[in-house]
RNA sequence: GCCUCGGUGGCUAAGUGGUAAAGCGUCGGAUUCGUAAUCCGCAGGUCAGGGGUUCAAUUCCCCUCCGGGGCUCCA
């Protein structure tokens, strides 16, 4: 008997048997462990649990806790799913079907699109194919076996148009279940039979093209989400129904900030006087910290003359997203980025190498026609503002002025009360241009730069900008999700495009390096990912009505509108209700206002020259004297709380 | 832009081949009240717009516009 030896992950060697699967080496570590697994890694790569050990090797076992488990039983239920979907629709025909973050999807060309009764009748038969509890199985096939089997079998154009594709290929692998009832090429792992997917929700349906092509054929996506635990399900389907509480297109006209727009123009919203304050701050926050950062704030125009966009290359490769506007035989558009503007100042005058960096900012709203089926909300829109900035330096300055950006983007984050974020290199696209020297310097400033504020980052391999390497930051908002909001982008194709330059020590022109970055993106967007970070519930020092003073009865009316008098003098955003309504009913629409601070007063707060305070907390304080309300408040407000 | 589902007063909506409930909101009146909705009343809709079928269309059909979900795009 051959053995050959394990290592796990706790560093322990465990010797087995050559040729037995994992999953004996599983039982033979401990039956549960079995049991709960679901997949295995063997040197860093994903394989099933029958996946024989040929020799010494690291192992590590999926259980339902290890991060790859969703995404495994996802891909799974994603099968179950097409079993369930060609036994109810035997003529529909499965093309792809991969996890993803949210759960999983399956594309099909079917005659008819699914109706919310099909996913629901699909949804049923999942559990049924789940309850069956029948293992999945691997088979390897001769590539040629498998064009054949999906040519004159199942006459699958897409399968075969896939295959066709692979290069390289000997064999490919099939994975069946349901008995050899349902298989279906795929690369797997899966779990070991489908009674491990524990709970399974089908989600909706939309269409999709073959390949994200809008030339090919339009095909039937259904979604859906599996999890190892009953729990988990239920809890994120009330993340799901959170989020539509939360929804900024509900709650913006509810608090009256703002309303996206139908008959006015779609993708140009109002915004309204509560949501302008909201922006304020979030302005005068901004220009306070790009002052103290040594920016210079700039203004450009909203339209310029064509030649300008034909300089800057727009016009060759982003006019369908431009407004055009004809004046009088003159052809002009609508800025859909402020770089060209920032270019042109920077080339007012010419730069000595001892003036860089120079850091232009502006506050740009610019226009972009975006296609009408992506506008959503404030989320997408086509008129907003960006906190843009260009950076000139010389290219040995690029690793320090990005740590300043990365530890302005941290303050700016947490400021605003995100707990989390999450920074991504992307690097070099096939299609690109500038010098490889330039990349690399790039690349390797912008790693140098994260690492030395010790962050992690991930690296998206090829997904840079054509024209440079770039910093994208998500962050993590209160129920989970992923907003992508910062990009901090080195731009190779402007200065060429402009004939930027400064002069060197050597009395030379040379070209600086630019850095183009935003930190919260759009303003408009910006807000809205706040509208829903908070649930509405804003911090006090972004509330736009900070405190409401309501008088008891009309006698009381003279002192309320004294103490507003006096916090407004204090910087603090005050309004009065005075309104015929009763005072419980606008303290409830107070509530419902969502403001901080809910003032009462009456004859007893008049004799004593003080207030009735309820905070978030719903309690009431009674008898607080203003200046010690005041302090209170202001300490908040200074402290960003 | 493509696929799909939808559009009934400011909002949430019920409903029907014979021109439309209700609640909230708005406005007016009464009430002047001690901590999460006081009572009464008025106003407000060419049922998204246009065309067709029909004796008759908000309802059935077609087109357009707008929105939701998804795809795509993101120099």
């Amino acid at each position: 008997m051959v053995e050959v030896k394990v290592k796990l992950p706790d560093n322990s060697e465990i010797a087995i048997e050559k040729g037995k699967t994992i999953l004996d080496l599983a039982n033979k570590i401990s039956p549960n462990l079995a049991k709960a697994s679901l997949a295995a890694k063997i040197d860093d790569k994903l394989v099933d649990l029958t996946y024989p050990i040929e020799q010494d090797c690291k192992i590590e076992l999926i259980t339902a806790r290890s991060d790859e488990a969703f995404h495994i039983l996802n891909h799974s239920a994603a099968h179950v799913l097409a079993s369930a979907v060609v036994e109810l629709f035997p003529e529909a025909k499965p093309t792809i079907g991969p996890s993803v973050d949210e759960g999983f999807y399956y594309d099909f060309e079917v005659k008819k699109p699914f109706s919310q009764e099909d996913l629901e009748k699909i949804e049923k038969k999942m559990i049924e194919i789940i309850e069956e509890d029948t293992p999945f199985i691997r088979e390897e096939v001769p590539i040629q076996e498998a064009i054949k089997y999906y040519e004159k079998v199942e006459k699958n154009k897409f399968k075969v148009e896939i295959l066709k594709e692979m290069p390289d290929v000997d064999t490919v692998s099939f994975y069946s279940h349901r008995n050899g009832k349902f298989k279906d090429l795929c690369r797997g792992p899966h779990i070991p039979s489908t009674k491990k997917i524990k709970a399974v929700k089908v989600l909706n349906a939309s269409s999709a093209f073959w390949r994200g092509d809008a030339k090919r054929e339009s095909l039937q996506r259904v979604y859906g989400i599996a999890f190892t635990d009953a729990k988990k399900l239920k809890k994120h389907l009330k993340m799901l129904e959170e989020a539509k509480k939360r929804d900024h297109r509900i709650l913006g006209p509810q608090l009256d900030l703002f309303d996206t727009a139908d008959e006015w123009g779609p993708g140009m919203p109002l915004i309204y006087p509560k949501g302008t304050i909201l922006l304020e701050v979030i302005k005068e926050f901004w220009k306070k910290e790009h002052k103290k950062a040594g920016y210079k704030v700039v203004q450009t125009p909203h339209l310029f003359k064509e030649i300008v966009w034909k300089t800057s290359g727009h016009l060759d490769y982003y006019l369908e997203n431009m407004y055009p506007v004809d004046a009088r035989g003159e052809r002009w558009y609508v800025k859909p980025m402020n770089c060209p503007g920032h270019m042109m100042i920077y080339n007012r005058k010419t730069y000595s190498y001892r003036e860089l960096p120079e850091r232009i900012a502006e506050m740009g709203t610019v226009y972009r026609y975006e296609l009408s089926g992506v506008l959503h909300g404030l989320f997408r829109i086509r008129g907003f503002t960006q906190d843009d900035s260009h950076i000139f330096m010389l290219p040995e300055q690029l690793e320090d002025e990005i740590v300043k950006i990365i530890e302005m983007v941290n303050h700016f984050y947490s400021v605003f009360g995100f707990k989390e974020w999450e920074f991504f290199i992307s690097t070099r696209p096939e299609k690109s241009i500038g010098t490889d020297e330039g990349w690399e310097h790039a690349t390797k400033s912008l790693m140098n730069a994260i690492e030395r504020v010790g962050i992690k980052y991930k690296i998206k391999q090829g997904d840079g900008a054509f024209y440079g390497p770039k910093i994208d930051v998500d962050v993590k908002d209160a129920i989970g999700r992923r907003w992508q909001l910062a990009t901090i982008q080195v731009d190779f194709n402007l200065p060429e495009r402009f004939d930027i330059n400064y002069i060197g020590e050597d009395g030379q022109k040379h070209r600086p390096f630019i850095i183009h970055r935003v930190i919260y993106g759009a303003l408009e967007r910006f807000l809205a990912i706040l509208v829903e970070h908070y649930a509405g519930k804003l911090p006090i020092w972004l509330s736009p009505v900070q405190a409401i003073v309501i008088p008891i009865t009309d006698e009381h009316i003279n002192y309320a509108k004294k103490v507003v008098e006096i916090l407004d003098k204090e910087g603090i955003r005050a309004e009065a209700d005075l309104s015929g309504e009763r005072m419980e009913y606008k303290i409830r629409q107070a509530n419902l206002q969502k403001i901080p601070y809910i003032i009462n007063v009456g004859g007893k707060e008049i004799e004593n020259n003080t207030i009735a305070v309820r905070d978030r907390t719903n309690k009431v304080r009674f008898g607080v004297k203003i200046e010690e309300f005041v302090k209170e408040v202001k300490e908040k407000i200074t402290n960003y709380e």
